[in-house]
DNA sequence: TAGTTTCGCTACCAAAAGTATCGATACCGA
DNA sequence: TCGGTATCGATACTTTTGGTAGCGAAACTA
């Protein structure tokens, strides 16, 4: 419950480690009720918490659930013997993580309420995106339009399915989607 | 301002066709202050009418906007000589649409709501995205979950842009979006 | 025990969607 | 010209929700 008390700690009383309780509250929540009905008081009564504390550790409803998605998505598997599996590989990850209950919904959610705040668009693209997006640059040594250009594509079709359906995108239309991107990426062809 | 007196006309005062000045005053208000702060208060003030105008006619913010956008978008314009001419022609001309002041933030904020709102889903993906769907349909002869995929990945895309940068997508991205479809959809190659 | 900080709790504010009411107004038919 | 009817603008209201303020109690250090 308490940090360690190794060293030079601050006077007062410590925080109580509650941000795991807090993330997994928000998911189901949010899984629960959908995202707008998933009130920052629902969260805390789900975690057995204060809102207040809530506002306490995020300074806004969105920065709780970029986190919550940070936490919850954890660093690419950029893995594969070929630039192809690589793809294929990320695609289908982040395919099954937004597939995850909870998930999707405020994934789609923090991006719906991002469209008409500047502040949390920054803290989305900042936080969630460039990570993503630097790793990828890396791996498959692109330039950073068309990384951004991948991940517009493929989060934007997997989002736009969540959207309008509820359900997240099926194996199937997953793997059409693979199929569709990787041959202007997996080699040297095709460019802006 | 008035309706034709024609034929039997219900007795009482008539509707004042304030229509097309409130999709008007609507995409210039999201325009302006973004889908957020486009309260239905502004709105009716920009279009110089009360707010209980605006909810005698439609049920909702997002009903209003959906017709918003309807009127906005038009019919597609579904020509060209061969197949990868009329889909090329489709997308370029969504993201033209989207790229007009105040269409995308409204598109990309009733998508927002109805991600939580089951009801207003409802009514995008009849009212918006069906008879786009059916003409698509019906002028490449592909079956719907085709055409839905199709439809993901374009708009999606396109508001995943949107939404991020809080820009449209530049014509060289545009034009990368249509290389990348077009190989799987413009010949009988490639199915779900 | 004194000092410090977080805790839960309650109360509160502001914004915005949506509703209710009411006098005024515009149209029809007689 | 005069009722009948339905819409108009205006105002006030309810409800929900994000976010803040203040307070006594609890937890920790020294």
């Amino acid at each position: 419950m308490t940090q360690a008390t190794t060293s030079g700690r601050p006077p007062g009383r410590p925080r109580s480690g509650v941000t795991d309780v807090v993330f997994a509250a928000t998911l189901s929540t949010v899984h629960e009720l959908g995202y707008a009905r998933a009130t920052v008081d629902r969260i805390a009564a789900a975690a057995g918490i204060a809102k207040t504390t809530i506002y306490r550790r995020w300074p806004s409803k969105g920065a709780l659930i970029v986190d919550c998605l940070l936490d919850a998505f954890g660093p690419v598997p950029l893995e594969g013997a070929s630039r192809a599996e690589l793809m294929s590989s990320a695609i289908r990850w982040i395919a099954a993580k937004i597939g995850e209950p909870g998930v999707g919904d405020a994934f789609a959610g923090v991006f719906s309420d991002a469209v008409s705040d500047p502040a949390l668009r920054e803290v989305l693209s900042a936080r969630l995106q460039d990570p993503y997006r630097l790793a990828l640059q890396d791996a498959l040594g692109e330039p950073e339009n068309r990384v951004l250009f991948f991940i517009d594509v493929v989060v934007g079709t997997l989002l736009h399915r969540m959207g309008m359906t509820g359900e997240p995108m099926d194996d199937a239309d997953v793997a059409a989607l693979v199929e569709m991107v990787l041959p202007r990426f997996a080699d040297g062809a095709g460019h802006t």
